[in-house]
RNA sequence: GGGCCCGUAGCUCAGUUGGAUAGAGCGCCGGACUUCGAAUCCGUAGGUCGCACGUUCGAGUCGUGCCGGGCUCACCA
């Protein structure tokens, strides 16, 4: 049981005992900033003051004096500090029963709560237009959305990654008049793309191709090969031209007009999204006859939410603006329009040594994220994209996150675990076998340096929840930046095999390190970089 | 002008439902290898949490109003 339910109860059981009624429905308990406030802390005296008429430190005071005369399992002392704050101060032994967690539940077993009870999820990222290459801002995307998805899948979610291709339009037009022109070798046209990438797609093209389908499907390679190559794999690309082919277009419009969601105005048909909170109405269809882009993207989330109960959608800030016509459009389609997360990614800004990278051109050229990861490698531009919220704009120096030295978190933490895999190793070569986790003796981890790790340990199941919830992969790269700390002082301290090493305190230090390892591997697993066994 | 995001140490950024003396990394300075990888560890210094008011036992966190930066406000996609 989790050590904090365990003084829930406690409590609770206290409360019922000082005759305050009725109990209050949450009871807080987190670990003090100062280690001197104990392990846990509890502001419930402070919480019910009010509501029961009494001073908060003699509600705590009495509290305190009933938990003390019969003090629950682990607990060494019950202070009251503060304005009426309840410390408690535990043995170790609570955290040496995090250790058998950790071992008995695995890599596949240990922090993973499950929120969504086999609910089926959609997450739809990058979706970026199949005429040019992907650059760096989808890739900020693209790990996000993918470690989303990661994060829902150990959550007991069932994950479909979908990548939706606006394959119909002006704009793959003007790509492939342009991907023509470069062919002849001309210039393409004014409002066309101008970008390098296409003389090369020109000259690889065969003199009979359709240079729009044959570009598009040069595009959607490019696209999947550049995604590989930081390991994100889609389950679905979902094509725009499929809905029309299908008739889901028209289906969806005569939807709406069932629904009196629609009307007709100036020759064109629109939708009333004012009556959803949006804070004007859409056209939907043209008053020459062509659909904007919104009514295939609204029969497109149609589609989606006839597979999955949940749609997350990560877009780019510069899209944020739809956000409340897409719900105003489900809700009238009779979709619950929380089930539909639209969650948005601030910009990134490319620098190099501190300089800013242009992003685009006269040419129209971008740095592409295919250049990125082979200059940086997979594994720091991934971590590199995940470190921080994506709520806030990010930095993204070239130079630095290539840097193979301490001032990137990624070899930091990477090195961590390739020294655990290093001590295990040097177990083995050593003839020391670890034993079952039942046969360790945790009572010997006492070092500050393994509490520490422990503590770490205990956090990584209620980290990887709020990370899930609250669509935040940061949190698990900052753990891992934690975890890994802990570790390499731990290392630094705390011989595993050696002399003066105890062969049971070798083997407590062995089952650590090896929880240690799950731990990292859980972290690493969900941002999706690589947990090296050695660098 | 409306909407969304951001403003925290010199730099880059954390900070779960409001909690006790606001954290980490980098950078600076000074230390630590005779056993598992020194890509490591330890220590010092560094702050009006953009500003002001409000809510209350308590505000980086919530509310209002300002200031500053970014994105966005099409019968373009």
């Amino acid at each position: 049981m989790d050590i904090r339910d365990h003084l829930r109860t406690a409590l609770r059981s206290a409360l019922t005992d000082a005759g305050i009624s009725p109990l209050p429905g949450e009871i807080a308990l987190e670990r003090p900033a100062r280690r001197e406030h104990g392990d846990w802390s509890t502001n419930v005296a402070l919480a019910i003051s009010k509501s029961v008429g009494r001073n908060p430190r003699e509600i705590g005071r009495q509290l305190v004096e009933i938990l003390s005369a019969n003090p629950p399992a682990h607990v060494d002392a019950i202070e009251i500090a503060g304005p009426g704050f309840i410390n408690f101060r535990l043995a170790d032994t609570w955290l040496h029963e995090v250790l058998t967690d950790v071992i008995t539940a695995g890599a596949e077993g240990y922090a993973a709560p499950d929120l969504g009870h086999g609910r089926t999820v959609n997450v739809e990222f990058v979706s970026a237009n199949p005429n040019k290459p992907i650059h760096a801002g989808h890739g900020r995307g693209a790990c996000y959305g993918d470690s989303l998805a990661r994060l829902r899948e150990r959550c007991g979610w069932v994950v479909t990654r979908e990548f939706y291709l606006n394959d119909r339009g002006v704009q793959m037009q003007r790509f492939a008049e342009s991907l023509a022109a470069r062919k002849r070798g001309e210039e393409p046209p004014e409002d066309g793309y101008h970008g390098d990438y296409l003389v090369e797609w020109a000259a690889e093209m065969p003199d009979d191709a359709d240079p729009f389908e044959w570009g598009y499907a040069r595009a959607l390679q490019s696209h999947r090969e550049t995604l590989a190559k930081v390991g994100i794999v889609y389950d679905n690309w979902f094509s725009e031209r499929s809905l029309l082919a299908s008739g889901a277009i028209e289906d969806t419009l005569a939807d709406l007009r069932s629904k009196d969601a629609v009307f007709e105005q100036d020759g064109a048909i629109w939708l009333r999204s004012t009556d959803r909170g949006d804070d004007k109405d859409r056209v939907l269809v043209k008053s020459d006859g062509d659909y904007t882009y919104l009514l295939p993207d609204i029969a497109y989330h149609r589609d989606k939410f006839r597979r999955a109960g949940h749609l997350v959608n990560v877009w780019g800030a510069d899209h944020h603006g739809y956000v409340a016509r897409m719900k105003a459009a489900m809700s009238m389609l009779g979709h619950d329009a929380d089930e539909l997360e639209v969650v948005i990614t601030q910009l990134v800004d490319l620098m190099r040594s501190g300089e800013p990278v242009k992003m685009s051109g006269r040419s129209g050229d971008m740095i592409s994220l295919d250049e990125i990861i082979d200059e940086v490698g997979p594994d720091a531009a991934r971590f590199t994209y995940l470190i921080q919220s994506v709520d806030s704009r990010q930095t993204f120096d070239l130079d630095e996150v290539k840097k193979q030295a301490m001032d990137n978190p990624v070899f930091y933490v990477q090195y961590a675990h390739a020294r655990i895999c290093s001590i295990e190793a040097k177990a083995a070569e050593a003839g020391v076998k670890r034993v079952p986790i039942s046969e360790v003796d945790a009572s010997l981890l006492v070092h500050e340096r393994e509490t520490d790790l422990l503590r770490s340990l205990f956090e990584l199941p209620e980290i990887v929840e709020i990370a899930c919830t609250d669509n935040a992969p940061h949190r698990v790269s900052g753990w891992a930046r934690e975890q890994a700390a802990a570790l390499h002082g731990f290392y630094h301290d705390c011989y595993v095999i050696g002399e003066g090493v105890s062969a049971e305190l070798t083997q407590a230090r062995l089952a650590l390190v090896e929880a240690s390892r799950i731990g990292m591997s859980i972290a690493l697993d969900l941002l999706g970089v690589a947990a090296p066994e050695s660098m």
